[in-house]
DNA sequence: ACGGTGACGAGAT
DNA sequence: TATCTCGCCACCG
């Protein structure tokens, strides 16, 4: 495994419960903006049982990403579901209320927040 | 070093 | 607003 996907890895694990965060704002932390995709195949690639709370994130549309996965979608929505992360109609997600305001590019730096 | 792949994202119609 | 098309990066053989 190289060390984008422990990256991407460490960086979920930092998502707390109820909130959620996109494929492209953890490439974008990583420093790598136009990796959207790679991060989603690093927790593609994670195992079973694993600790890192790849449910956490979602695509820029809040919207549920789990294709090779069918029933992905149902295992994600009750993880988030379970921790308070409310749906809309659309089977999407208010990013303006449960989005995770994570660390900038870069880290969270010398920023004043 | 090269090519195929994928849990994304933005632009155009 | 919804749908389709292309590009991008990192991983693996």
């Amino acid at each position: 495994m190289g060390d984008f996907f422990q990256r991407v890895w460490a960086l979920v694990c930092q998502i707390p419960p109820g909130k959620v965060a996109t494929y492209g704002q953890i490439a974008d932390i990583l420093r790598s903006p136009l990796a959207a995709r790679t991060v989603g195949w690093a927790l593609h690639s994670l195992p079973e049982g694993t600790d890192v709370p790849w449910h956490r994130v979602v695509n820029q549309r809040g919207g549920i990403s789990t294709s090779g996965h069918p029933q992905g979608y149902g295992v994600q929505r009750r993880l988030l579901e379970a921790e308070g992360v409310e749906f809309h109609g659309r089977g999407q997600v208010d990013l303006r209320i449960y989005g995770w305001d994570g660390p900038p590019p870069g880290g969270w730096g010398h920023s004043k927040g």
